[in-house]
DNA sequence: TTGCCTTTGTTTAACGAGTTGGTAAACTGT
DNA sequence: ACAGTTTACCAACTCGTTAAACAAAGGCAA
């Protein structure tokens, strides 16, 4: 016995994975060794197979947890067509995951994601990223079985690449009904509506346009909306009641600024975001305007910290880490077979605070 | 020659990978028998091996790119010691990626990662993570090569698994002087000094402090920094003059309005994150007490949106993205075989703004 | 001509799991 | 006691890549 021992040895000769620090790692040979059955049923234990008897399992579990074995999760995913990981591509600006709209649903894709046993990758998709084609690269080298995509526009033509669901993908916060791809997006032309109407109820007429990114379909929905729903109380909306705002602070405050000074007559701002109505707000009160006293502003987001901008930020409440949980599950989805298409829309409400009021001119006309 | 043909199909017989579309990937393997060569020069041309000669190496090429062969990573990780892949663990707060803080350090170190050919995987340490020791099992499933950690304190007694370096890991803004890990913080002493100073030149000596988490070494460390410069000109600091703000805009008004409520003699609020500083803004405008007028504050971190904030927020700079880089920068390092833990200090510097003035009271006084 | 590097490959065994066809052994029914 | 069935498991191969050991041919000096 003692001798033939040896033999044992001789068969793990030169097997067993080293880490760095030199430390061998325990494999399913050594756990069946151990348990004295086949690595198929330590397999199968593993993977609890209704062939195994649960006597058997019991005692492979034990095993198992005695001498810690943590099954590699590469050889897993080489055997098993899986990897069980997911990527969210974000656009390429500057310090992205700085910013809060993003990173509200990347919360809820973690979320949801780490739940359901899930991975996440981050990915960003520089200009050089789309050339090298690094976002089917990421697919083809198994990386990720599917991937979250936000922040692309009209101009993203790599997205046609994903039509026919070879490469699961689904699209946050912006749509392309030609492609037939998956969405989840917040309902922009609810929410600008909402917005609308309620400074249209306030007795706003001249209402200024912080816009941006109008390449964007959903940014462009909260364009129409304003211009609709100007029409809609019979007045013409002015090119130059509107701004690029590009959707910061600095250039919102700009864009107020070139409104504001061109138009005295304006009496509320509607910004397609947080933080362009920030910076309108900052513009406003170094120029000594009150709001809502004189101008209201209404942002788009609800970022969180809009609640406490001086006044508190009027704006649209977006569902954010709501897409992102949903954006998440029906990936999953997709990834595990589904194939047609499916496009949500999450509902918005308007958040009322203190940057809005009624239209102080009212008073005189009145 | 026609007739010996087939055994070559025999070769493959069963093998290629199907993706979930059931289209067969092609592997090294097909390459190799295409350019007629053995799948070990194949490899060896991949990792431009100088054992291959150039005519060799760009005709595999050639068929490389003619049937577009990617090389599957799982399998390349497999054997070789290494994923290219590094963790990111923040802590389980409410939608924590949407944290500018947290956010700043994340896209340095995915800009650098992605750079040096790493991918990024995204971690909440949740209870339940830490409990059934995730942070551990990423390395033992060989998801990751090295985790950057972020927001950790004094509690988290599971980075001490970390010593001796046997899974790399760097700690951001925070740090363990026992243990020997890799640190990479910022000068957050030094900043709070910076802070201190500026005020006690306005003339302020009755300072208030909104400050949080003490369990975190660097958050303690402006908590001392406060205390010794008041000492410094000889006022003794107040147990009531300071309050917990828990790094949110809204704990950091409440903590505001009970300083401020308790202690009309305050003419000064040092907050320890911007976040709070922004609440406390929020209180004192919404109190009518004016800013900086009555009372200054300064913050801390110099978030992006701080500068819009009504009155532009007095803080401190911190290089979080630089954080970032650095991190990643030294944690690769150490994955690659460095053994000597290293610590990284980078400088921060105040940013002057308009939430800061002198001592209005000095004027009575004088 | 022999011996010995170099250069340039190839053969083959890992890496650590999943999977499937096959088959002893233990039951069941008669 | 024997055929048929079920249970419980194993051997052997799979995935795609790396790397160590081995081999053949060419160059060059003694």
């Amino acid at each position: 016995m003692s001798v033939a021992s040896d033999d044992i040895a001789v068969v793990r000769r030169g097997r067993g994975q080293r880490s760095r620090t030199g430390e061998k790692s325990v494999s399913v040979r050594d756990v069946a060794q151990l348990a004295d059955v086949s690595v198929a049923t330590v397999s199968m234990v593993l993977n609890d197979n209704p062939r195994i008897s649960r006597a058997t399992s019991m005692h492979v579990q034990r095993i198992m947890d005695k001498v810690g074995y943590r099954p590699n999760r590469l050889a897993q995913s080489l055997s098993s067509k899986y990897t069980n990981v997911m990527a969210i591509i974000i656009p390429a600006l500057r310090h992205a995951f700085a910013d809060a709209y993003f990173g509200e649903v990347i919360s809820g894709v973690c979320d949801r994601a780490g739940k359901l046993g899930y991975k996440v990758i981050l990915e960003q998709a520089k200009p050089e990223y789309i050339k090298t084609r690094q976002y089917v690269e990421i697919f083809e080298r198994r990386y990720v079985d599917g991937a979250v995509c936000m922040g692309v526009n009209d101009r993203h033509q790599y997205l046609s690449e994903f039509v026919g669901g070879k490469y699961p993908l689904i699209v946050v916060d912006n749509y392309f009904p030609q492609w037939g791809l998956d969405h989840v997006v917040c309902d922009y032309r609810a929410g600008a509506e909402q917005a609308m109407n309620y400074l249209l109820q306030l007795g706003h007429r001249r209402i200024g346009l912080i816009y941006a990114a109008p390449e964007i379909r959903t940014a462009r929905d909260k364009i129409e909306v304003y211009e609709e729903k100007l029409r809609g109380v019979g007045v013409e909306p002015q090119a130059s009641w509107r701004a690029d705002g590009k959707f910061t602070e600095a250039d919102g405050a700009v864009a107020c600024e070139r409104i504001v000074t061109a138009h005295p007559e304006i009496t509320a701002i509607f910004a397609a975001n947080d933080k362009m109505a920030i910076g309108a707000l900052h513009y406003l009160n170094r120029a000594g305007i009150a709001v809502p006293g004189r101008v209201s502003v209404v942002g788009f987001d609800d970022m969180r910290h809009s609640a406490f901008a001086n006044p508190a930020l009027t704006t649209v409440h977006l569902p954010l880490y709501e897409v992102g949980l949903l954006a998440c599950e029906r990936l999953i989805e997709r990834i595990r077979g589904r194939n047609e298409p499916v496009a949500e829309t999450l509902p918005t409400h308007l958040v009322v605070r203190d940057s809005t009021g009624l239209n102080e001119s009212l008073k005189y006309e009145g």
